[in-house]
DNA sequence: CGTTTTGTTGACTCCTATCAATAAAGGTGG
DNA sequence: CCACCTTTATTGATAGGAGTCAACAAAACG
């Protein structure tokens, strides 16, 4: 049976900071969960009835419109924190993007838990500012930055953010052969630009030798200065 | 002097669930501040020396790319938190639109102070949750609606947000009649637009009937359900 | 009352969206 | 394993919405 104390996230996740038997009470009331690409775990609106971690795998977080528009919000990849804790609906979509592996518990044991667990609070608190900040940065880029900067905003991101778990080197810790878990819709989605000029700007990127696209999926980053160059 | 016992935000800020010796130890080590109209109290990426809480006023959280690009990433109410707690530089500036007072703490006490009272974090976690939630609503906005839509989507945010501390009733919060702390620049750099594209909207709407622009920084809403409709 | 700042309006341009046609990749079943 | 079909991505042509440049108008300020 999984257990907490050998879970691959166990040092980055929330729980990172409690103590053993913390953790053996936070492994009662949770439960191991796997998620197929494009299985969806929370709906925008609905009740918020679980918070779960990500063990695996990647995540979108979006908000979408009547007639079909449709924004990312958010990114979580493994050892993130998923769901409201504290509120009573999730207010925006979650799904899997690749095959991924959650631990979930049900909202209200695990804000009980919170509540009387202060170490846990700060964690999900120390979290939730990082990513308030992240999500403040990505506004200047939906809101002012061209479709060739997005884009190569975005790719300089996935490209820190993507790094293999097992990657045992912090100071080497970008890559430059990425394989993206997203479709062009998806990047499209989350730099709120339509698929077609998401293609272009990838084509145009490789044609000037900033990248090239040996697959469909997976991008090389060619001349990383270039690419912060045109970063904006 | 000032006391926190006696501040006009004490029942809605993070301080409101803290007992009243704790309310004293948090006077001790904040102290009141005014700001007036266009003051700056936090350069983006200087390091973090101080947190706030607002008790009058507006300000906002912008920001900014090297070529002089601006987006406003929050708008900061009285009762609001400000700041980057936890954390070694502020990731945005900060700047009064409109004459405040602040309360203000040198971080490190505040982070210190907030270690020791879990009822402060949990009250920081609850309202970062919430602003993480609306900046992830206003995502959304930047990367997928019109310039119509957009517009429309801030006067009813604003009704809702600049309603006086002194409305008694919480049923009729909307006022039809705003009296913005925005330029029109500042309501661009709100909206990703252009100061020009924000003043052709605004005649548009007032053409159309849905609003009245009885002055510069006076919006009146004319036809509420018609906004509504063309906030997308 | 003149000067400066802020906002409006017009003409024009440019970037991205839209519509449409291929092309390539991926999946399925024989 | 290959033919067939579906999905996804690329590319082209065109249109439209917002940006840019510029002139003017109206407040705000001293």
């Amino acid at each position: 049976m999984d257990s907490c104390q050998t879970c691959v996230v166990r040092n980055r996740a929330i729980c990172a900071d409690l103590e053993f038997d913390e953790v053996e009470l936070l492994n009662a009331i949770g439960r191991r969960r796997t998620l197929s690409a494009g299985e969806q775990l929370l709906w925008e609106g609905e009740d918020a009835v679980l918070v779960a971690n990500v063990i695996e795998g990647v995540l979108k977080l979006s908000n979408s419109m009547e007639d079909g528009r449709e924004q990312i919000v958010g990114l979580v990849y493994p050892s993130d924190f998923i769901g409201r804790p504290f509120g009573a609906t999730t207010p925006y979509g979650v799904e899997a993007l690749t095959d991924a592996r959650v631990c979930v518990f049900a909202r209200r044991d695990f804000d009980n838990f919170a509540r009387q667990h202060p170490r846990l609070e700060h964690k999900l608190l120390e979290r939730t500012l990082a990513e308030l900040d992240r999500t403040r940065a990505w506004m200047l880029l939906l809101g002012r930055k061209s479709a060739e900067e997005r884009l190569a905003t975005f790719l300089l991101e996935i490209s820190q953010r993507l790094e293999p778990v097992t990657c045992a080197d912090p100071a080497n810790s970008r890559h430059d052969t990425i394989e993206m878990p997203f479709s062009r819709q998806q990047v499209g989605d989350v730099l709120g630009l339509t698929i077609e000029t998401v293609s272009r700007q990838f084509t145009k990127l490789k044609r000037d030798g900033v990248i090239d696209l040996p697959s469909r999926r997976a991008v090389e980053i060619l001349d990383r200065e270039e690419l912060v160059a045109r970063a904006g």
